[in-house]
DNA sequence: CTGTTAGCGCCTTCAC
DNA sequence: GTGAAGGCGCTAACAG
């Protein structure tokens, strides 16, 4: 078994209490004589480590944070929590990683674990079924930031981005290249920002009088396959869309096989505009012309609030929103639009 | 405060360890009476949740594993990660994740913070400086599986992959091509993974009497600009390779951009085989040849080897190591070698 | 079947 | 400056 700090008290000949003190406290303090470098000695031979468990039961404070996204295997989640893991590495906090899968049973599950495991505080993407989790985390006081999505009935921390706005631009740039109809392949229903992207996109499409139809609006799911068979389903039509407004990462890359499949040619045949945020983007088959995301500005925004939250005398802090804004990479996937 | 033990005892008019054992004993190995519905009555209004750290120290288990690896962005890693999260949370197992960013200091830490976490097991990707950390935790006892990457003096529980044979095939594949001049852009050095595939790679060129130069080899790093700067000095030769090996994502990410700056044409001017693990490898400029592995199997066939270790009696099971094949796809980034 | 007692390893008063 | 005592919330061993 490993030391534990009896063991280095009886070896340093000293009060266990002394050394808990010695080895906390602030270099000097309150000055300790020789009895400190005993106790440094015993530490060493003794090769102890504190244990953290009862460290963490005794103060309180476990210096543990939760992530919960939805899919840590999916780029845009897995780069915010190497930010968010890396500089809580700096602040000695830890981050347990939680994926929902979209599933709100799997979030309210992982909240209560969470909970009763005393992180200090916790960092989500909601699944967004319903806000019961959130609620919950406010409740016990605990310090909470969402992340890309949020409840507008709920005021809570929150770093998300300007999505009407970039859902809106990517359609007017299409409109400038003389797209009539456009598509909108949504992810899951009824996530906040597959809505705000929604009204960005019918937003331009009134504004710039597109062909209006719910045929257009396809998909629900942010699966490789949700993309695919939407896309499919959609290049079926006796009259396809002449463009794509793709929301998500491997949505994007499930539509570009079932372009690729039906042998059409992007952007000849079929322009393409995607929220995507792959390093692989730019080299896709065509370069893919992106609304992507500052992954690290976004996952440390997200950080430092959680840390300011935490480390506040206040029991709880005003509400923090911070709005951040994506980028638009024209590249090849979007061109003129087929004459009809 | 969250209620405790104690609260829902008095509440419920009994003793808090009869309320420990309601809550914790299989719904009826001793049969109790109403007390029970009172318990649970309690429970219930008092909305109590056992506090984990308190039962962790006290039981010696922290239903917690740790996971190591150098970059949770890496897709590679990241797909695994969410595999083991996942096994994980069927087994009430909660996944701590770290990145070590392949530097040995910080994995040490680590190593060190999570062994004073208590956790029950560990799965990592070793940086593979030198072996402190693994030793470090097979002192502990506690269970370690390693990933992709292993000790060859240190036996190990592992899962790693049949590198020199993949590597091997790659080129051969290239060879009946026509190439003739094939670099390898390594990764880190002494890496096991590297080490591995050069030897596969060294094989084939023995064995197929390929071009052999020291300025074949090129690269130190698994970053994008790694991939980048190494390409680019091999494509500024004034006899340039035909064909490139790349042994990572983001170095062939990188190595592409470098291709695609200096005009050139995949696979006419320069055939790509790429171990690489992203979804949108098919969908690249051309559709990227590439050795790639079962991410899903990894990741479980780990956790469970770790599972294994962790729910077992004796203290220390006789390591297993696990060998995965990765998968081959020739798609289109290699084709024949231009004629000298 | 349920209460009592003890203690996991640590930190924090409060004395001396 | 250091020792002693108490307890964080829970479980385990032993009584009854």
């Amino acid at each position: 078994m490993a030391a534990t700090l009896k063991d280095v008290a009886a070896r340093a000949g000293v009060h266990p209490s002394t050394v808990s003190r010695v080895l906390r406290k602030q270099e000097n303090l309150k000055i300790l004589d020789t009895t400190r470098k005993r106790i440094f000695d015993a530490v060493e031979e003794l090769n102890y480590q504190p244990d953290f468990t009862a460290r963490a039961l005794r103060m309180k404070k476990s210096f543990t944070i939760g992530l919960i996204v939805p899919d840590i295997g999916n780029p845009f989640f897995s780069r915010i929590a190497r930010t968010i893991e890396q500089l809580g590495f700096e602040k000695d906090y830890t981050v347990i990683v939680c994926n929902t899968d979209e599933h709100q049973a799997k979030e309210n599950k992982y909240v209560n674990h969470l909970l009763s495991r005393g992180i200090d505080g916790l960092i989500m993407v909601p699944a967004q079924d319903s806000d019961e989790s959130v609620n919950k985390v406010l409740e016990h006081k605990v310090p909470l930031v969402l992340i890309d999505r949020l409840f507008e009935d709920i005021n809570t921390n929150a770093v998300i981005s300007n999505n009407v706005e970039s859902a809106y631009n990517a359609v007017k740039h299409l409109v400038d290249l003389g797209h009539k109809k456009v598509a909108f392949l949504r992810g899951r229903n009824n996530i906040y920002t597959m809505t705000k992207r929604f009204e960005g996109y019918q937003k331009a499409v009134d504004e710039f009088g597109l062909v209006k139809s719910d045929s257009l609006i396809v998909g629900n799911g942010f699966s490789f396959d949700d993309g695919h068979n939407a896309t499919t389903k959609l290049l079926n039509c006796p009259e396809p869309p002449t463009a794509l407004l793709l929301t998500g990462n491997l949505i994007t890359v499930g539509a570009i096989s079932a372009i690729l499949e039906k042998g059409l040619k992007i952007p000849e045949d079929i322009s393409v505009v995607a929220f995507a945020d792959s390093i692989f983007s730019p080299y896709l088959v065509k370069p893919l012309t992106t609304i992507s995301h500052p992954l690290y500005e976004i996952g440390s925004k997200a950080f430092n609030l959680l840390l300011e939250n935490i480390e506040s005398d206040e029991e709880t802090l005003p509400p923090t929103q911070i709005m951040i804004n994506t980028q638009f990479d024209i590249r090849e996937t979007t061109g003129k639009a087929k004459a009809a």
